[in-house]
DNA sequence: TCTGGGGTCCTAGGACCC
DNA sequence: TCTGGGGTCCTAGGACCC
């Protein structure tokens, strides 16, 4: 049996944990630049607020129904999801970290006479030791347990945890699921199902294997099976520990808070992207080989001339230091940039990436000059991590995030930032 | 006259996920 | 005025190899 843990509402639910007049009205986290919704307490769902919504859009509906609409903070979450999984492992000694917001458990360590019992004890203890309300579905495939959670989920009567355990709530979990709520399902395929009849999950595991082959693909065929019961999904290949594989690609990118026509700026925006791109590099033993530039017009106003595009640049070898990044990175834009257009959107995208330590060096490459450079990166980062800001030191063609993004109504940074932490006065004599 | 069969790697694009 | 960001896998087609 596997169990999936999935956190409710996180983002609002780790905001609520530290702003208690949070717990009960209706929330809302945005995305960067204050764009979409992309997180909702139950309370906002309830008022027609959706994940997606362009904020400008339902503005107004906020203001009226007073809900608290907060900037994304994500370093927060991604501490409190620290949080989470450690509380985790600690109890079931390994944890598959899927998302930001799940994980998979290995639910065999226990008879399966108490793993409903088990499931239970983790949930309770992430609400207490961390703060964060949680589903848990388990099953005998992810894609069930990803079912049973919603279930989980959706219905108080299962306390938390549902458990799809046998033939009879297998079929009948699959009876009350739309397809287009299987894990792997998306719109487009919603769409490409309809014509074959297949509107709940289980349509599709009643037909053949070659239909669905034929309809789908082998990942469709992954799908089927996993909903008959064969588990064929590998979490391996999402393992968290030291030997997790190296991710394949790398993005950083934004959109602006105006549209960008100056070269000039847009070189500074692919500065801070190469500097971000870069420290990540570095914090994951990880080297580029190449990457590519893509830069975008805004393609929500039609009524504005459009242009988009990408160019590569392969570095003369693998490199993780900013100012390789940087210098293929304005390459590649001065490649791409045609003047006369505002630009809404860039970023830089990496596509080969390989481990720092195992990279091939270029035959004419000076050994001396990389090592200089490693060890200038490793005091930048230094100097970087021990300040409050995280980008003291910086190349000189970056524009700092704030100048360009609106994130107006962020929270504080709780648990990272010592200036942060929350203060309790206390007072005497009845005051 | 006639032009195989079995591979790999790369890229772009489409679909999905959170 | 205003529409997120960061990933994954699969497929098809081109270029190349022996």
């Amino acid at each position: 049996m596997v169990g999936l843990i999935d956190c409710n509402n996180f983002f609002v639910s780790c905001e609520r944990i530290f702003n208690p007049r949070l717990r009960t009205v209706p929330v809302v986290v945005l995305s960067n630049n204050d764009g979409c919704i992309v997180a909702l307490s139950n309370e906002a769902k309830a008022l027609g607020l959706r994940r997606g919504n362009p904020y400008f859009q339902v503005k107004e509906l906020c203001e009226r129904s007073n809900v608290a609409v907060l900037s994304g903070n994500h370093r927060l979450y991604g501490d409190i999801s620290n949080r989470v999984m450690t509380t985790v492992a600690a109890i079931t000694g390994s944890v598959k970290v899927y998302s930001i917001d799940e994980c998979f458990i290995d639910f065999n360590i226990w008879p399966d006479a108490e793993v409903v019992a088990a499931g239970r004890e983790i949930v309770r203890r992430i609400r207490r030791d961390v703060g964060v309300p949680t589903s848990l579905g388990i099953a005998t495939t992810k894609t069930l347990a990803k079912i049973a959670s919603r279930f989980a989920k959706k219905y108080s009567a299962y306390r938390c945890v549902c458990a799809i355990d046998n033939e009879y709530r297998r079929r009948r979990a699959l009876e009350l699921t739309e397809i287009g709520d299987v894990w792997g399902i998306g719109r487009r395929l919603v769409k490409r199902l309809a014509p074959y009849g297949i509107t709940h999950a289980v349509h599709l595991a009643d037909r053949s294997r070659e239909d669905v082959e034929k309809i789908l693909n082998i990942t469709g065929v992954r799908t089927w099976q996993e909903l008959n019961g064969c588990s064929c999904i590998d979490i391996d290949t999402i393992d968290n520990g030291p030997d997790t594989p190296l991710q394949k690609q790398m993005c950083c990118s934004r959109s602006f808070a105006t549209d960008i026509a100056e070269y000039g700026k847009l070189e500074s925006a692919i500065g801070l992207f190469a500097t971000i791109i870069s420290r990540h590099l570095r914090e994951r033993g990880a080297a580029a080989a190449g990457l590519s530039v893509f830069i975008q017009t805004n393609m929500h106003r039609p009524d504005l001339p459009q242009y988009s595009a990408s160019a590569y640049r392969p570095l003369p070898e693998p490199a993780n230091d900013t100012m390789a990044i940087a210098e293929a990175a304005t390459e590649a834009l001065r490649a791409v940039y045609r003047k006369g257009y505002g630009y809404k959107r860039a970023g830089i995208h990496i596509s080969e990436l390989c481990s720092a330590q195992h990279a091939q060096h270029s035959l004419f490459g000076d050994p001396a000059d990389r090592e200089r450079r490693r060890r200038l990166m490793q005091a930048v980062d230094a100097i970087n991590a021990s300040s409050l800001s995280n980008d003291s030191i910086h190349i000189a063609s970056y524009m700092p995030v704030e100048s360009h993004a609106r994130c107006e109504k962020r929270s504080q940074l709780f648990t990272t930032r010592i200036d942060d932490i929350i203060k309790v006065n206390f007072q005497r004599n009845g005051l």
